[in-house]
DNA sequence: AATCTTTGTATGCGGTGCTTACATTCACGA
DNA sequence: TCGTGAATGTAAGCACCGCATACAAAGATT
């Protein structure tokens, strides 16, 4: 099959040249870009090898030359998606003050419940555990560990300031973590309608049992 | 290919005849047994209608008679596991008296818990949403109905006995099932390794962030 | 300019869900 | 009792998937 007028390709590297040319350019980038879409389209699942390549519009062979496997492009994925995820956590923090730490682990959450609300699909790669093996992403797991990390300091800070009623941290700290992440996967799962909350309740019912749990482990003047 | 000794077939429906009978028996019921195990070995993604045929020792296409796809299968498996969770928590909230509906909501929390703990992947095919389609399942949206029903009810009595700290209940429950959903997730997602959370401290732990929201929830005499 | 490495294509294997056409057995009614 | 139709199995094949191998084209290096 002769490709039409093969231009000759000019020396220098430029991506301008209209017939498309054997190299793609950043096939890798374009593909992690594709799968963020398709799953952004039909759920984490609905991402194929196959279907990223041909929305690359390059042979279904061609992604193995930068992905030994699909679980390795989901892990990139997962790690584009991560610094999303954590730059709108760090966006969030930047507002608060480190004088309120109980006020600034209100502002992680929410944050957190608000990105998750937004953008189910890539929560669900990073958090599931279904796309790829965390053990073998590294940075994956170091970036997650600095978020426990913050957390656990948050907390500290906030029971040295007598914000908290229970000094077990650890504990808090899970429960809290088990109450964003619940919700955050009831939305996934499809559990809403099933409680009759609407879509655009979401946002303010997630608010809502954030802040419950927040006055449960809080200091309270009286009773 | 002539079956050895065609043994006439008694009359009577007699299933002890050795050399397999062209019709199944009760097909239905295997594959869906066939399918829990599945699961239970190697996660909900592991279920495959090809490979519950085998088990069962019948052709990949036989399953089809009983189910038209895939997610009816998983329907119908989804119905035997959802069977079993409700039958746990019966059983545990046989054990405390109607007097205490506090402690009959933390029975009821820990059954949960214990349940999704022991059976993850039947827990996933109940609740992910992505195995059936809830809507077409009325038996098992009416189920789920009752066990909500059963919550909302329970938490009236114990806020009618004085024994809640906020009367918003619907806030109250919701924030408990995306916690304790949260937590049952978070062990099928693999999360535990990652927070320091052994196996066999998953139970105490569970005991443990339950307690602590229902500490947050309960009234305390002081402060 | 020649060669090596990178990155694409072509092709094919085994797995999956699902469909259609056909075979066998069961159950019911004349 | 015996046909006949309904129920339930098999066989074969489709499209899709992840993935491996062999080959071709383009860049980079010497």
């Amino acid at each position: 099959m002769p490709v039409a007028a093969k231009p000759k390709r000019r020396p220098a590297k430029n991506p301008a040249a209209s017939p498309k040319p054997y190299h793609h350019g950043d096939l890798r980038r374009v593909l992690i870009e594709a799968a963020l879409q398709l799953a952004g389209e039909g759920g984490a699942e609905a991402v194929s090898v196959r279907e990223a390549a041909r929305r690359a519009g390059v042979s279904p062979g061609a992604p193995f030359r930068h992905f030994p496997s699909r679980d390795a492009l989901m892990t990139a994925v997962a790690g584009e998606a991560q610094q999303r995820f954590r730059a709108e956590i760090s966006a969030a923090l930047a507002e608060v003050p480190d004088s309120d730490p109980l006020a600034r682990f209100r502002a992680l959450g929410l944050a957190y419940l608000r990105w998750a609300m937004r953008n189910p699909a890539h929560f669900e790669i990073i958090s599931s555990g279904r796309y790829f093996v965390h053990d073998k992403a590294a940075d994956l797991s170091r970036d997650n560990a600095e978020l426990i990390g913050l957390v656990e300091r948050t907390l500290a800070d906030a029971f040295a300031l007598g914000q908290l009623r229970s000094g077990d941290l650890k504990r808090v700290q899970i429960a809290g973590r088990a109450l964003v992440y619940g919700f955050a996967r009831m939305n996934i799962d499809g559990h809403f309608p099933r409680w009759g909350i609407a879509e655009d309740e979401a946002g303010a019912t997630a608010e809502a049992i954030l802040d419950l749990f927040i006055e449960g482990i809080a200091r309270r003047p009286n009773g």
